[in-house]
DNA sequence: ATGGGTGCAAAGGATTTGCAACATT
DNA sequence: AATGTTGCAAATCCTTTGCACCCAT
């Protein structure tokens, strides 16, 4: 029974260091110490962090981690595309550990990023629309002024 | 007939001139001698210029043209909605006189910028999906390698 | 022992800012 | 004359690089 639980929760990847572990493997990423501390903090916070915020957020918690090696392991996240980058807008460049495509926006005012589950993220026929070109990634972005700062405008 | 066809041609502002023109005050900028000669630059070249790409056409026919100018100016643009940002690489940040919504492809190789015409850019229902955020602009972005890369790649 | 990963410090690049001069009304 | 625009130089900020150390295989 016990046992039965074990072999269920390790193939349902219940933790987030399973979980982690899964993606960077499955992307081809050795995992290190660092890497593996990135991907599951990027994982437990869908917020859009930049490398500030990655950075200001581990830091505590691994003193001996240098910004450059957050941005050498995001630029290793997003080229073999274990981790999204939103470039909505050119000031405030994040992050996003959610690799479902789906669509963003973006407020001009407070510069909150929202995620839009329910807006359809175009796909792609590759003979047709794309000249026979290969894609890697769709980004769908939106940009406005959103809800709350309308309300405090007025 | 001559005093009608500089009728019709005011009319139908056939001269870059004339478009550059009211495109900046229809946004409602105040136009001035630089503001006019990079709108008519972006508007004679669609080519997705970057601030470096902007300067460097226009510095050896405007010399007095400093680089701040062409970084203020693209920031009122884009403010006023008079060009697009294309920020689908945070390295290569720039812009597209052509305002009206079509997606863009970015080759991860070679840099290039291409023009998706035939590639839907989904409209928004302010109500449903964009929770009553007010939407100014919508960006569709396609990555990968391009057909030209790949062939060189073989 | 070797190759890759990390972290520090420095370099490099891009963008913004302060301010004086200028243009336009 | 007043307001807004421009351009230079300097400052700032973000990101990358070079290199030495460290870790794991």
């Amino acid at each position: 029974m016990s046992y039965l639980c074990t072999v269920i929760n390790h193939h349902s990847m219940n933790t987030t260091k399973e979980k982690a572990y899964a993606r960077l493997t499955e992307k081809g990423i050795k995992p290190s110490v660092q890497r593996m501390a990135i991907m599951e903090f990027l994982m437990e916070n869908f917020t859009h962090p930049t490398i500030e915020d990655i950075y200001q957020a581990l830091h505590p918690i691994m003193p001996t981690l240098s910004k450059t090696t957050v941005y050498n392991t995001m630029r290793l996240f997003a080229e073999y595309q274990a981790a999204q980058v939103i470039s909505i807008d050119d000031h405030h460049i994040c992050y996003d550990g959610n690799i479902t495509p789906h669509a963003h926006y973006y407020c001009d005012r407070c510069g909150k990023i929202i995620d839009l589950y329910d807006v359809p993220v175009p796909r792609l026929r590759k003979t047709t629309e794309l000249q026979g070109h290969d894609v890697n990634s769709v980004q769908l972005y939106y940009r406005g002024v959103c809800k709350d700062c309308k309300k405090n405008e007025n």
